[in-house]
DNA sequence: TCATTTAACTAAACCGGTTTAGTTATTGTT
DNA sequence: AACAATAACTAAACCGGTTTAGTTAAATGA
């Protein structure tokens, strides 16, 4: 079974390649093929099965069909799940993806993108590490189409899929506020993503909404390499009767998964003693115990959108912008024994 | 700053195209390129930070130094995370990988495989649905690396990375057993996989070892498509006085957390009414209520050695079979408190 | 009836690299 | 001095498609 060529079906049929060519793309009645050859022809690719070379193909039509998936990493499940989603909107609409993790290392990020654009992607979906500005704006000056998503850039003008961070953080703080706590602590990742810094800010709005004082806040910033094991010292240092907490709300899912932890290891009681919420979740957090309270994020709407403008950009006349390609979604707030509800 | 091609630099330089390609590719020395223009070719290169076209290089090379990944579902955190591992070990080695997600059905199996072949990968990591032999067969047939990985199949002499299901669950058992647990219920997939197989064969073998009648054994294959809602009826019955078991386990992870959600629903104490234990596990299983006893597959191991094999492959002699190709890794056996040790 | 369209098709250039098969000038050998 | 060997390089073919710019023969128009 050797491999089947479009010069063999061209040379079989006694045709040219180029009637072959203009059939298979279906541009054979603009070219004005017969009726006759182009069933000649469709018969014998679906009998033999042909399928043309897709890097022969891409070359030569200056595209690839391909679309470059760059994401912090893929085993964590919210990434995962976009990405799910992202494969199975761009399959859909004839893409097939190629992913790499930046595993948040900004020069990972750029050699990635780089290294996309040689294998020739036709567009790039990314969830920046927001460090790396000067690729994101070399792609923009260069009119190549990208969808940021997850995180942006809020300084720069691109096109971007992002969750409300700050009202999904106010919603939560709001909540346990209005369930009478009164010293919510904030615990975050060090860190300058913007999606982060809005996190913050939506806790403190809240807090200042509802006049709480200073010394009902406590924010605490973890370095992301060590958290898992700074997490217990911190929830210690902050249960201590001088600084008690009575609520704490972690500003992503694996900090409330940490945080749980540590809390059942020193055997605080949640939610009576403190109670907690977490922006984001993960797949067990209705079965940890206590069930953790937490901001939803909408990652197949994430995903399919980011899919949506990415192909609307690569296909559409650059000059005309259509769409909004600026979306900020909504969060859901789902809530759990954790808070104390 | 338009693109900058071979020809570019061959005529900026005063060379050969030919004589860029040879130094760019380390050819520069066995084709007697002289050290002075092999060193102006890299300094203007480098400058001028160029990068070939890889649909191009791909296609007067006959290979595109991609491989494809073809895994039941992205979302799952077991295949999220021999994604990763696959994809981190696959850069390492100058790989990129293409992935997508069959979700279990052997038509969409068979489509992605095709399209992929169409993509030109250089080779193939493939978690089969077992139900595509037709496929597997011709890859193999004419030569094409490839690598199966979780599931294979029993009656192909194909390369592999698998687990020890068998003994994975045969350990599970007997260390139910040895707590003094007499009927053990195993809830799993209705399915052919011989993975799921194997798991049901290493229950029934450990209960046969260590004399359980036929009275202390309990099957339940739930539908994949409705055990979400089945679990909770399958549960009941089962935990009937007349029929009670004193223990569960569970051949996925899904399945387990299902299985304990419903058990939490219907207030049984876990472990000491009902023990339970899984076959594989999800990141919260040790913050669940109570923590989940576990068999730990080596994840990494999966990803770098399906790399390692299919690299082999791909540039290996295929007449010299140096290495072993058909891996089954031993599990690990994580004891947690659900089981009551 | 002769010029013009049109229908049906194709040769050849092209995409941007790699590779084969040379070429030319210099050095080495006898 | 004559010839082979070697060093340093390159023209052109090739990968397998797409696309441009034709060609040819029949149909139409004035």
């Amino acid at each position: 079974m050797k491999k089947l060529y479009l010069k063999d079906i061209a040379k079989n049929l006694n045709v040219s390649k180029t009637a072959v060519s203009l059939v298979l793309n279906n541009k054979g009645d603009e070219n004005k093929i017969s009726k006759e050859t182009q069933e000649r022809i469709i018969a014998y690719v679906k009998k033999y099965n042909y399928v043309p070379n897709q890097l022969a193909r891409g070359l030569s039509r200056g595209k690839s069909e391909t679309i470059g998936l760059i994401i912090p990493n893929i085993s964590d499940t919210f990434y995962a799940q976009i990405a799910g989603f992202v494969e199975a909107r761009a399959m859909e609409m004839g893409y097939t993806v190629v992913f790499s993790s930046s595993y948040e290392k900004p020069e990972k990020e750029s050699k990635l993108i780089q290294s996309m654009l040689n294998r020739q992607v036709d567009g790039l979906i990314i969830s920046s590490t927001q460090k790396n500005e000067k690729d994101i704006l070399r792609l923009q000056e260069n009119d190549f189409p990208f969808v940021l998503i997850d995180r942006h850039y809020p300084n720069l003008d691109t096109n971007y899929v992002i969750v409300d961070n700050f009202g999904g953080i106010y919603h939560a703080t709001k909540h346990l506020l209005d369930l009478g706590r009164k010293k919510i602590g904030f615990v975050t990742i060090k860190s300058d993503l913007d999606a982060m810094q809005q996190r913050l800010l939506g806790y403190i709005k809240a807090l200042d909404d509802h006049g709480v004082e200073q010394d009902g806040r406590f924010v605490s910033e973890l370095d992301q390499k060590t958290y898992v094991t700074d997490m217990a010292e911190m929830i210690r240092a902050i249960t201590t009767p001088e600084k008690r907490v009575d609520a704490l709300l972690f500003s992503t899912h694996y900090l409330a998964r940490e945080g749980l932890r540590a809390l059942n290891e020193l055997n605080i009681q949640i939610p009576d003693e403190v109670a907690i919420a977490s922006f984001s979740e993960m797949s067990a957090f209705d079965l940890v115990n206590p069930p953790i309270t937490a901001v939803i994020q909408p990652v197949q709407k994430i995903g399919d959108l980011a899919v949506d403008i990415l192909v609307d950009e690569m296909k559409g006349d650059h000059m005309i912008k259509t769409k909004d390609k600026r979306i900020v979604l909504d969060t859901n707030f789902k809530i759990r024994k954790s808070c104390g509800a």
